[in-house]
RNA sequence: GUGGUUGUAGCUCAGUUGGUUAGAGCGUCUGGUUGUGGCCCAGAAGGCCGGGGGUUCGAGUCCCCUCAUCCACCCCA
């Protein structure tokens, strides 16, 4: 076995997997245009006080699994667990707290300290997008109605979305107790975490997956009703305005996210095919409150897990949009034919040609194994007698034909053969 | 952080109750007459059997520790 793994939960992508990811992100970029959002690119890192702020110090993610670490400066930062609270801190550098509204989308790195399982990584992926100073429920849902459309154009079917109302904090207030003193008379049955729950984080037990607990979720009163009626009406245009876009949803009154920021519309977009995480995309309406700021910072949007995206792709046997043609490649008899080569590859690159030219004096036959294995589509060969008389002989790759031709127009020829320029 | 799983060639894996020079398929390389790929045939290279310790005359096989993998819980994307 290799000694040469990268880190737990971290991996290397190669080029013929980097394909997929590239496909995703392209489709990222292409529908989130369409929605008039731009791209925003913050560093890897923050001020820990940043997501501590951000995120909320109550938070699974703040309280365990950051990577946290002093600079040489004495500074305490941290390897960034999400992309909100980054960008938020970002958009503190312009208008974004007098009304203006900003859409921005982002997409990198995410770290987390955590064991890794199917579809969770310690360095994972994510495309996420923010839509940012204004507060209005077609807001909310056209958000949702960009996700939706970004998985389909990622050729992602079979996905499920559900969305709750988290209400305002003052909502909140009035369900929590409600939800405390329906879990309170059943306390002794519930398993360990969520004992523990009842006191610090009443919401999450509606979570809990513990069969044990699964009675008295089901007996809990829905949250969202003890809600206002402002509430409410925000909600329901949520809801009305994604039947209106064509979305297919189902209001889950249990779905509560693990993140504090969260008020009035969350979602969570989950796929069959992957395995105990089966979140493929997670968000909703956030207020975030930064260092040094009273106000909040408020906005909507989400965040989309690349890998988990793949996964989910891979499940439904998704294929590639067609490849483009594969490269040249130049095989050559003897050093003045590689030399000869070499010159010849630089001139078909400059020209847009893709090529792959043999450094090493060895057979034709080994020459021509390593371009059937490259995929060549053309092989140039190149030998004492083609250089005497200038030519050169192209072979297609495909249909085994071969002809010889003057090596200053080889170029030419290819490039109208050859569908490299589209 | 808690459980379980696995760890033998570049890759996917065999290795019987511990017993001589550790195997297969795929891949790679070289050949099958002069300068031609894919298919076929022949040959070759390539393994501190994850690492460390122990039991034993003898360990890839048994025991302990360690590292890593995958999966589940927790939580999230």
């Amino acid at each position: 076995m290799s000694k040469s793994l990268p880190p737990p939960g971290t991996s290397d992508i190669f080029p013929e997997e980097a394909a997929s990811w590239r496909f995703i992100e392209e489709s990222a970029i292409k529908i989130f245009s369409l929605y008039g959002y731009g791209e925003l690119r913050t560093p890897v890192f923050e001020y820990t006080e940043v997501f501590e702020r951000g995120i909320g110090g109550d938070t699974e993610v703040v309280q365990k699994e950051m990577y946290t670490f002093e600079d040489r400066g004495g500074r305490s930062l941290t390897l960034r667990p999400e992309g909100t609270a980054g960008v938020m801190r970002a958009l503190l550098n312009t208008d974004v707290m007098n009304g203006n509204e900003k859409r921005v989308f982002y997409m990198g790195p995410m770290f987390r300290g955590e064991r890794p399982a199917a579809g969770r990584k310690r360095q994972f992926h994510q495309v996420g997008v923010e839509n940012v100073g204004h507060v209005a429920p077609e807001l909310d849902a056209e958000s949702i109605l960009m996700l939706m459309h970004f998985l389909e154009e990622s050729g992602i079917r079979n996905s499920k979305l559900q969305i709750n109302t988290r209400g305002t904090a003052e909502d909140r207030k009035p369900a929590e107790e409600k939800l405390r003193e329906h879990f309170s008379k059943s306390e002794t049955a519930l398993c360990e975490d969520c004992k523990a729950r009842l006191s610090r984080n009443v919401w999450r037990i509606l979570d809990c997956k513990q069969p044990q607990c699964q009675e008295f979720i089901n007996s809990a009163p829905d949250a969202t009703t003890f809600f206002s009626p402002e509430t409410r009406g925000y909600f329901d245009k949520v809801c009305n305005a994604l039947s209106a876009g064509g979305a297919d949803f189902e209001v889950s009154p249990r779905l509560v996210r693990g993140l504090d920021y969260y008020v009035h519309t969350v979602f969570e977009v989950s796929h069959p095919g992957l395995g105990a995480q089966n979140a493929i995309a997670g968000g909703g309406r956030y207020e975030i409150f930064l260092p040094e700021n009273k106000k909040p910072v408020i906005g909507v949007g989400f965040a989309a897990g690349i890998e988990r995206l793949l996964m989910a792709r891979e499940s439904l046997d998704a294929g590639l949009p067609e490849k483009g043609p594969g490269c040249v490649f130049l095989a050559a008899l003897g050093e003045k034919a590689r030399d000869f080569n070499m010159a010849l590859a630089s001139k078909l690159r400059h020209a847009g040609i893709p090529v792959i030219a043999e450094v090493d004096i060895k057979s034709l036959k080994a020459q021509m194994r390593a371009a059937d294995r490259v995929a060549a589509s053309f092989a140039l060969i190149c030998g004492d007698n083609e250089l005497e008389k200038n030519l050169i002989v192209c072979k297609n790759m495909k249909t085994g034909e071969q002809t010889e031709m003057e090596s200053t127009s080889i170029g030419e020829f290819l490039k109208s053969i050859g569908r490299w320029h589209e």
